[in-house]
DNA sequence: AATGACTCCAACCGCCTCGCT
DNA sequence: AAGCGAGGCGGTTGGAGTCAT
């Protein structure tokens, strides 16, 4: 039953490869507001030019709130070790028995590493191991295939894609990451609804894709509903970020379709996200006594 | 510093299962 | 019961990052 059928998309008319930012933000944003009924249909409503069942994918193993990412705890590795003898490569049952983990990440997690193990039994302890702490694991923190950061829990601050880069270094003031003391300094919200954590990193001019298309630029928010870093399309040009403040419709909306709260105040409209942004970015551009230089604002246009 | 080998993991592919008609 | 379509699953791969030389 069902089978020889159709492919479920008309490959040569969906995008494919990694996820852009700005891809998933729309994904978050229509699952958070609309759900996931249809996952067929769902790239359509959502605007996406992906399979539904990339969608799926993406959501259930990267981007779903309570997905748990980082390194695997001892008790889980042996969880894991345990179901696949009793019951082998059942990796969805697996998972069902590690709440927070995917599929997935079990199973690259067995064929890379617990396979390995086991067939060679380490005579070293487990703090050498490849998924222990280190510099390194910090990649669990990162999406390495589109530089994109991980959205919930383990991460506190994303890492800013090198793809997406910081503020140019020919610009007259280099900001990475503004910290949410900073950014609190800089605002008459809320002076700082997140302690201690960066709240809200600028990220530098968009890039192209694998589909030879322009990112736009992104920032990021973090959504006080869920918890989750999300990334935002700023849908004006970055290089007059500093000079003439245009946050769009498009911006504000996305921002309103996260449900995402700056200021720890409720969002009422985009109309007031756009003017609160406006009023934001003015400030921190005073403040940090951010410019731009002549030749910064003359990048070309059209690669944005 | 350059290069090749190796590692890791997100994403894809194709098949299977399930539910609806 | 049979056909169909969507979701789910497991195997595999591509390519970025890291390490070794």
């Amino acid at each position: 039953m069902g089978r020889g059928r159709a492919p479920c998309c008309d490959k040569s008319k969906v995008k494919r490869g990694p996820w852009s930012p700005a891809e998933d933000l729309r994904l978050i944003s229509f699952i958070q507001k609309f759900g996931h009924d249809n996952w067929r249909s769902l790239p359509k409503q959502a605007g996406l030019m992906r399979c539904g069942k990339s969608c799926r994918l993406r959501w259930i193993n990267y981007l779903r709130p309570d997905v748990k990412r980082g390194n695997f705890s001892k008790e889980e590795e042996d969880t894991i070790i345990s179901l696949h003898n009793s019951i082998g490569n059942k990796w969805s049952r697996i998972a069902a028995h590690l709440p927070g983990r995917t599929d997935n990440e079990i199973k690259n997690v067995w064929n890379t590493y617990l396979k390995k193990r086991l067939s060679n039994p380490p005579s070293h302890d487990s703090s050498s191991l490849p998924h222990s702490p280190s510099p390194s694991s910090s990649s669990s923190t990162v999406d390495k295939v589109n530089n994109a950061p991980l959205p919930p829990s383990v991460s506190p601050k994303p890492v800013p894609p090198p793809t997406h880069n910081t503020l140019r270094d020919s610009s007259t003031s280099t900001i990475s990451s503004v910290s949410a003391q900073e950014y609190g300094s800089v605002c008459n919200f809320d002076p700082d609804p997140f302690p201690g954590e960066s709240l809200f990193d600028l990220l530098g001019p968009g890039s192209e894709n694998t589909l030879g298309e322009v990112d736009k630029p992104y920032c990021f928010l973090e959504d006080n509903n869920t918890g989750m870093e999300l990334p935002l399309e700023l849908d004006y040009d970055f290089w007059n970020l500093f000079d003439n403040l245009e946050p769009t419709r498009p911006c504000a909306e996305a921002m309103d379709a996260c449900g995402a709260n700056l200021w720890g105040e409720e969002i009422q409209s985009p109309g007031e996200i756009a003017e609160e942004n406006r009023n934001w970015l003015r400030r921190l551009e005073e403040e940090l006594g951010l410019e731009v230089s002549e030749e910064d604002s003359s990048v070309p246009r059209d690669d944005l």
